[in-house]
DNA sequence: TTTACATATGAACAAGTATTCATATGAGGA
DNA sequence: TCCTCATATGAATACTTGTTCATATGTAAA
């Protein structure tokens, strides 16, 4: 916890730095944002719906899950704003909220590949 | 679970979206990348590191946190291929392993901004 | 207005995980 | 060699979270 643990960094560099950081609330909201990504349903979910708008219930027969498994995911998705909902008569169907979520999971799979 | 539910979208539909779909164990790989950037601590060591390499003793004092925890956290990264280290004398030295983290942590700021 | 269907939701449980504490490793200086 | 410093690590704990089960909501058809 001393500071004389990083002679090669000065003083300055390390304050310089704590300036620099984002808000713990920013940081905090990012780190969420990618949790939600961070579920092998919830990207499933994702994957899906790279191909369109679908229905809950087209969701659970693609993922073979459970009804209510892929609604309480489904409700985390939204209420990250990464996908939205869109009522007609009894089906609910969803589709993607956000253009960066598609390049963040190509950039994602980039990382996959490359790593050793 | 029946079929009958998503009149609007085709059986065929449905077969060649699941054969589209990466295969499951991508998709855990993929979920397990995001899932590392989905801690508000390891989000910060990130951050940190964008700024260059730095000592382990740096990011406990510029994180404010436990040596222990930050050492544990920088375990998990380092096996998910996001850092890499370099030992200097007693010191370890971190820094990114990877130049898509930085384009995905700034198209995550980017949605957390653009959200409403 | 009943009934069936599509989806949402609350509670409970199991599994996973971040931090802490204590201690180990390993390298350089005395 | 002995001691100190920087980092790593194992075990324990508290907390979070994904799924399941049961049930509620809401819509359309009969």
């Amino acid at each position: 916890m001393k500071s004389t643990c990083c002679d090669i960094h000065a003083k300055e560099d390390i304050e310089t730095i704590k300036k620099d950081l984002p808000s713990e609330s920013q940081l905090s909201d990012l780190s969420e944002f990618f949790k939600m990504l961070g579920d092998s349903t919830r990207i499933k979910i994702i994957c899906v719906l790279f191909h369109g708008e679908m229905c809950v219930g087209g969701i659970v027969e693609l993922l073979d899950m459970t009804q209510s498994a892929v609604s309480h995911q489904l409700r985390l998705l939204k209420a990250s704003h990464i996908v939205k909902s869109n009522k007609i008569g009894k089906q609910v169907f969803y589709s993607l909220d956000d253009d960066h979520v598609k390049l963040i999971y190509e950039m994602g799979m980039e990382h996959i590949f490359e790593r050793n």
